[in-house]
DNA sequence: AATGCTGACAACCGCGGTGTA
DNA sequence: GTACACCGCGGTTGTCAGCAT
């Protein structure tokens, strides 16, 4: 470990990037694709370590970043996602397009802390800081009664308005669901057995919902919820859960971290990000699902109701108690179906008809236009991958699958024709970039 | 005008995870 | 199985502009 072998090179410059270099490493990326990261300073002339010029990239020059301040809205879903990820930054970003973990990260540290603070909540624990303070974060607010009723749960909608509300703190979630990823050695955490068992719970759900509300037009969905699981036993330290909620987005990226310790099960922000933003249609929402559940994929795509029945949240109570792993899934890990809970929330899942496109549409901003108009060329390139029935995410290298990987690649086609708008899309800062544009 | 403080942002550093020879 | 290269993430530090004194 230690220093990235490129850091090794001599002459390597550092520090704050130039115009001319941020014009190179434009022009190469936008021309070749980045790569191999290491070799793009050579290629592309720049006497930096590759490792730098991916970061430049992905924090600066990528097309997809949406500058400027972050909304109202924008801030009260970081508030909420970092109570249920933590400073799993990347994930949070992931919910955020066009934002970089970087750019949230220092708005966490710069600006949401002190906001937090100011209202009396310990950004860390999302707690009261009078709670924290205390120093008793072992028992819960209510004294380790079950809370897992849906009645008690933190309603997405206010957890936004009150973090404190949020009744564990974020960590020790991290700790139950790494825990989880940890116990691989279970059958139901293997690859086959979290695919059937995903699947049971998907069908289960289906059956026994009543949560399936088609005049939801908005398709709002709730987050990942946190509550106390109530099998662990009236005696014992109850251990948070892990309500995953009907947002398959928000879903798919927990699941990715259920089952990190499987390939298969391993997925990238990228899905997180893709999935709802290709799921413009049930096809490509579904074809999202299946390449997380394992179904092949010339399955046939479930019905909206199908789709919206996965908005039973799930709940996974971490019984770490003396007697070791919970009876039936001994894993330590229960999902169990707590059937509808679907009305309001305050993220805004793109609706199952054709013409939404957008992963997380936040509404009001100048900038969401233009990000949508970005997007809906890239995700024609999605819509042409599922129409030619081919791996929704296999291929990583391939041109189609960098068109819809904001994070570490380009579309330089896309670009080219994107031009016209970079300049009013990422204001000043951007000038130079689309000036490069026209250069190439 | 000079200085110091503060906040916002950019970039670096170190580490863990993963793939491959 | 091991070493290595590479990628990505999160924490930390550096830089700079704006503001107050």
């Amino acid at each position: 470990m230690g220093r990235h072998s490129c850091c090794y090179k001599q002459k390597l410059r550092k520090g704050l990037w130039s115009p001319e270099e941020d014009e190179k490493l434009l022009k190469h990326i936008t021309k070749y694709g980045h790569g191999c990261w290491s070799s793009v300073p050579k290629q592309a002339g720049l006497q930096r370590c590759g490792k730098s010029c991916r970061l430049r990239w992905i924090n600066y020059l990528r097309p997809d970043l949406k500058r400027g301040t972050f909304s109202q809205q924008e801030e009260d879903l970081i508030i909420e996602l970092h109570a249920v990820l933590g400073n799993r930054w990347s994930q949070i970003a992931a919910q955020l397009p066009g934002r970089t973990d970087n750019e949230i990260k220092n708005f966490w540290n710069s600006c949401i802390k002190k906001k937090l603070r100011q209202r009396g909540i310990d950004p860390t624990t999302h707690k009261p800081l009078a709670d924290t303070q205390a120093g008793d974060d072992k028992v819960p607010p209510n004294g380790g009664q079950n809370i897992s009723g849906a009645d008690d749960l933190i309603h997405p909608s206010s957890a936004a308005l009150d973090p404190s509300s949020i009744p564990k703190p974020a960590r020790s979630l991290m700790l139950t669901v790494d825990k989880f990823a940890a116990e691989s050695s279970n059958p139901k955490n293997s690859a086959a057995g979290a695919q059937e068992f995903l699947l049971d719970r998907f069908v289960a759900s289906q059956e026994s919902s009543s949560s399936c509300h088609p005049s939801n037009s908005l398709g709002f969905f709730p987050l990942p919820q946190l509550s106390y699981a109530s099998d662990c036993g009236a005696n014992q330290t109850p251990s948070v859960g892990l309500s995953v909620a009907p947002n398959p987005l928000l879903w798919f990226n927990q699941s990715g971290r259920l089952f990190d310790s499987n390939p298969e099960f391993s997925c990238s922000g990228t899905i997180s990000t893709l999935v709802p933003s290709a799921s413009g249609s049930t096809l490509s929402t579904w074809m999202g699902l299946k390449s997380v559940i394992g179904l092949p994929p010339d399955n046939p795509p479930p019905s909206c109701a199908a789709l919206t029945g996965i908005s039973n949240y799930w709940e996974a109570g971490n019984c770490s108690n003396s007697s070791g792993s919970s009876g039936n899934t001994g894993s330590g890990i229960e999902l169990r179906s707590n059937g509808s809970y679907f009305d309001g929330g305050i993220f805004p899942w793109p609706d199952l008809t054709p013409d939404k496109d957008a992963p997380m549409q936040l509404q009001g901003e100048p900038e969401d236009l233009k990000w949508s108009e970005y997007l809906q060329g890239a995700f024609s390139v999605s819509a042409a991958i599922q129409n030619q029935s081919q791996p929704l995410y296999g291929d990583v290298k391939t041109e189609s699958r960098v068109a819809v990987d904001g994070l570490g690649t380009c579309y330089p086609n896309q670009q080219a024709q994107q031009q016209p708008q970079a300049s009013d899309m990422y204001g000043k800062d951007f000038q130079r970039v689309s000036v490069a544009f026209e250069q190439i």
